[in-house]
DNA sequence: ATACAGCTTAGATATCTGTCAAATTAGAGT
DNA sequence: ACTCTAATTTGACAGATATCTAAGCTGTAT
């Protein structure tokens, strides 16, 4: 019997899980949350700058230079991830410091990949 | 030496892709390109409704019921996950019919997960 | 042919969103 | 106290978006 045996381990590694099981209205809700945080080319950017930055936090300071953006614009776009849950920040004298909340990135990366139960840090 | 050959596997397994690296300013434009088609609850649901189908593909009539909109804006909302590649169209007789494009699928579980590098289908 | 059902397109509208300039808050260092 | 820098908030505005109604298109069946 290794059919049998080898349905089930399909059921669990192949597909995304968004596509495989309807998703309901209270969660399409919240995750549609989420991600129109994130479908943004500049809050992609953020995201993934704060992210890669050394230590896993940046200053405020180090990312608006790297866009062609007014310093309120970049604010309000770390505000928009803020709420998502996407990102964290903290004010340490001068500066504050943000960085990426792994759990939210995890929630959403449980859409696409299965099984991925309790991924590491960061 | 075992830390030299504990990193390399740590750098390929450990975290979301998307906050190891900085994203590039045309990749980020892309891939918000196609979340911004995807972060819309209804817009989850439907692609999930298609994908979940018996058959990996469903009729619009099918999916027109699922939610308390009129036809032309279910209509909508499939044309913006269609231009986005996230799902493609054939018309067979009196109905269309819609499925999942697992490679769009695949670009953006690339975000969130390391090393997807081939998946399989649907 | 005519009518009907399924689906999309077109046009209209209210709401949301990204951006900036100006004003405000908060801390550091004279 | 004053000033300078870092960052956020506010208000305004142009452009995008979600939704509807009405109209159009495309097959099937009578």
């Amino acid at each position: 019997m290794p059919i049998q045996k080898q349905l089930p381990v399909l059921d669990q590694e192949c597909c995304a899980p968004l596509v495989r099981q309807p998703l309901g209205t209270g969660e399409a809700a919240e995750l549609a949350r989420v991600l129109k945080a994130l479908a943004d080319p500049v809050r992609l950017r953020l995201l993934s700058l704060i992210g890669a930055h050394e230590g896993g936090e940046a200053c405020v300071c180090e990312l608006t230079g790297v866009f062609d953006l007014t310093a309120p614009t970049i604010s309000h776009h770390l505000k928009v991830l803020r709420e998502a849950g996407l990102i964290d920040a903290e004010r340490r004298g001068t500066w504050v410091y943000y960085w990426v909340v792994p759990v939210t990135l995890n929630r959403l990366a449980g859409l696409f990949v299965p099984d991925l139960a309790a991924s590491s840090s960061r």
